[in-house]
DNA sequence: ACCTGAACACCGTTCAAGT
DNA sequence: ACCTGAACACCGTTCAAGT
């Protein structure tokens, strides 16, 4: 009790990370900012020293989220292998992030948040660039955008995989074919074709 | 005051229509039961008589939902036009629908409403049943299950794109070339030729 | 069967005060 | 700069009581 020191010197950190383990097993609902004081063995006015409001919380929250998913992407594209099997890396990595965490992925993907902080946006815009860079470099003479589109097709079809499998709609089981069965359909698209340049 | 009756009699389709109202203005975390009382002119207990609790509304509503996405789909597909304009109405209704519902699609497609309550995972099956039928009869000769994976691609592609949009993180101009791009790659790829039977 | 109203525990937020 | 602790308004839920 007493040989606490007075500034905890860590707070938000642990804050954080005790967010994350309440979010992975009661979701968003079962977040309090009382109940995160309590864990940390501080007052209840205590986070408010390091966040604003429930929200700022939430958005640093997201925040993060989108930081550890781009890391996770890169790590999948590191691998020294042909351009389906990375592809197909990302994809499973994406997919198997959004249903380990899906209560992280949904707060990472609501309006509210989106709206919110423009600290999250940027952290969803670095995400968006990795999996464009992933492509090779852009072909500059095509002029229908194909490159931004097709990013912006792949990421829809993981999101909307990632979706139906954490809301339970669709057993995980069928989730790796889910998955193949999408990158089998775009990368054998025009579209893909023409947005694809690394080979 | 005094001239309204003791037995609202309307009470539980009221809540209702309001907590959809509210929904679409302030989201999930705006929706109290003290406060649709209040707005029902009901005292904070008299929801409790038709739903057992929060999560039952919540229920209810995302049932309601799926409902009505439903009839949307079946509308959509109500129309006499070649196969790929009706995959293209289906879907940019799809689209729509869940930007403008942004709130209660989330609703549908929780994982904690999906495990709670039977009667949501019925209407949820119900409309990836009517999407389904949206392709003809199946091919009995199939013996790769081409045609549940298509319905099941094709769910994702929509409810990706739309989580998306939703979201804010793609622009909403950019939703119909999205969603042609999905459709395109789609319906011209291996599994696509395989899976629909309707010409 | 449906609704009222008091009661309880919990929460987010504010703020003066302490170190 | 960081944290405490009282205060306030709000909420979900329970339950005896009323009609």
């Amino acid at each position: 009790m007493t040989d606490r020191p007075f500034h905890h010197g860590n707070l938000r950190a642990v804050l954080l990370e005790e967010a994350e383990a309440v979010l992975r097993q009661d979701g968003v609902d079962g977040l309090s900012l009382r109940d995160l004081a309590r864990r940390a063995g501080v007052s209840h006015g205590a986070p408010r020293s390091h966040f604003a409001d429930r929200q700022a919380l939430l958005d640093a929250l997201a925040e993060r989220g989108f930081a550890r998913l781009t890391t996770t992407v890169q790590r999948a594209l590191a691998h020294d292998e042909p351009l389906r099997a990375q592809f197909d890396r990302v994809a499973h990595a994406y997919v198997d992030f959004a249903v380990d965490d899906a209560a992280l992925m949904e707060l990472m993907f609501q309006a509210k948040t989106a709206a919110a902080s423009a600290a999250v946006g940027e952290a969803a815009t670095r995400l968006f660039g990795t999996l464009d860079a992933a492509m090779g470099p852009a072909d500059p003479d095509d002029g229908t955008g194909a490159r931004e589109r097709f990013t912006l097709l792949f990421a829809a079809s993981m999101q909307g995989i990632a979706a139906l499998v954490a809301s339970g709609r669709v057993p995980r089981a069928r989730a790796d074919a889910l998955v193949d069965d999408a990158m089998e359909a775009m990368l054998t698209s025009d579209l893909g074709a023409r947005a694809v340049t690394r080979h």
